[in-house]
DNA sequence: CATGAATGAGTTTTCATTCAT
DNA sequence: CATGAATGAAAACTCATTCAT
């Protein structure tokens, strides 16, 4: 009845496993016998492919990137690749709330140890540094406001998303989630761009 | 060498105690001896206070309104309100970490268990109300652009204080804290208000 | 609020509500806590009235005899005093369970350490050394069957008590205890007595 | 050093193991660290074999009947089936105490909790049962008493088990046990069987 | 590779007992 | 006398990790 598979795929099987668990019951759960469980083995199988359990996070975190990142269009309107970032970030956390709960939850760091918190603030500076480029391509070709502060406009931008995902969880959105992420959207547009532009 | 105080006095030390330890060295570190020590009793005393640690996690969650919420004058200039209320969050927060991890994180929901999740929410959702209601007095005042969609708004601010103190823990501001916390402020208000008001 | 009563009187209460919470409720709920609520005091008061908890177990086997014995008449008809000891017995047994744990549960000997199974011992002795003194003096005055084994009479007797009592507790009587009690005693008495005098 | 078996054996060795402890030292002493001495093995250990103690207790209570009935014919002389139920008993408790304790004492009853007094009852019902059966097919048969009370006998002999081995915990036998199991079995027999068929 | 028994070091919780008030 | 905070020792349980099978 045992189903035995190579090293590669179990791991990558544990890390998401990891993520669901972690994302949907908290890190209190997230216990070997329970991973084990998730994944549809016994516990002490999961040390075959880990060397221990804070490997396991540490390979759930490596994980993210490719569940959050879109293959976003380095080029193009930039314009345009910010409303793909930021719609893309609202619609795939709130599909995964396990990965809302890894990347803004310092209690991951916490349980990494070491290395664990600049990880993570490394998994989120990248977003950062995708607007930040955004946005100075955007200012460049005229397309903000000319008297827009860029460094702001990163932090709105990325707390918008945050913004938005927490309101959903605690059922604080008073429309669908669908049509709230383009009225979010709208607003922050109007809040960057040039008036006239807009008008 | 037994220092004996009144129950009530002990119960605020644990309380406070839980949040300082929960926001510096998380969950995992949340342990009855841990607290215990921080509090300068021993663990099992704890439990002469409370029933069990996630009752101590319940009453960490009560104190924090104190912690959270300044005197708020509830009439005034709706803008200078809301100014308040943003910069207050951002220094205020910025200062307790602890603070922070217990809003943010549904670890902490996840460790109350029960009805944790909702009081969590209720949490965050006294502070969206209190926007909701700056923000629809300065609209009915004529501030604020006529076409500003207010739940959306809503979304931007609570966001961009949650945007802040992430980048802020990230190391990802350019410039000291007081300046950026104005910066974003600034920002913001501009997305808010008349554009011929600002000009 | 606080009722202060002379030590005589709140052992003897303490000692009782021993009694209650070990047959109502187990040696488990034994505590100093549920022993100092079902008093109505608080749990350090306990050891202000006794050095500690076995102790007490200790004063309530000590408070067995005065709620187990009738005033049993020393003499006359020897049958009567058998038949009455054996009916009071059914009846107080079955009123107060907590007596019944008391003396048939070497679990008490234990808890008590040292001398305790001695003492649970002498006390059901005691039952013994007058069942015995009457049969003797029954047999004594032809009452009896002439071949009867006295010792295993007292063997029987003895045990029709406690088989009585354990199957009113395991609802195994198929009539209303008050009429199994005559039953059973009258069982009994046709196998101690001559059978010409019965019939 | 670590010595493995399979767990149908070891949950069998932790379950006789409580049953030694717990008639003989008393539930007081009936610990996880105390059973796992008495098994070999670690505290921890016995949670991976059962969900927590009371299921112990239960797992003890399991072993009982195995323990207590011997291969007891169920056709025959019935008086025959009732002296080997009698002597059985009386023999088998004698020599195991734990399982006098376990079958005896509502300790047990309270610690199992829930079902606990239930399924106590229960086994004390099955050898009530038992007897029934076996009296009341020698009273078809014409082999007791014509007006022998069915009922009170199945206590009276219930009763007699019990008081023997009560007595011979009290040390209030006078003659060895092995003689006054017979004694006491004659003494019963001569109150249940036709005076006739005696004489 | 996988199982699952065992370990050992926690962690939470309980509780008798002490003692300042 | 009584309260109730504190202690310290144990108890029940948990869990990452190891390793024989």
């Amino acid at each position: 009845m045992t189903i035995r598979k190579p090293t590669d795929e179990r791991r990558r099987e544990i890390a998401d496993a990891a993520i669901r668990i972690i994302g949907e019951r908290g890190l209190r759960e997230f216990t070997a016998a329970h991973l084990a469980a998730e994944v549809g083995i016994t516990d002490g199988t999961i040390f075959r492919h880990f060397k221990d359990m804070s490997e396991v996070i540490s390979a759930a975190l490596d994980r993210l990137p490719a569940l959050m990142w879109a293959a976003a269009p380095a080029s193009g309107d930039p314009l345009e690749r910010l409303e793909a970032f930021v719609l893309h970030r609202l619609r795939s956390m709130a599909i995964q709330p396990g990965i809302q709960s890894l990347v803004f939850s310092d209690q991951i760091s916490h349980a990494l140890g070491g290395d664990g918190p600049a990880r993570v603030a490394q998994l989120r500076n990248r977003s950062r540094d995708l607007l930040r480029s955004c946005l100075r391509d955007a200012a460049e070709q005229g397309m903000l406001r000319p008297d827009l502060d860029l460094e702001a406009a990163v932090v709105l931008v990325t707390g918008t998303v945050m913004g938005f995902l927490f309101a959903l969880k605690d059922g604080a959105l008073p429309a669908p989630a669908s049509e709230m992420e383009l009225r979010c959207w709208q607003t922050l547009r109007t809040a960057l761009v040039r008036p006239q532009v807009v008008s």
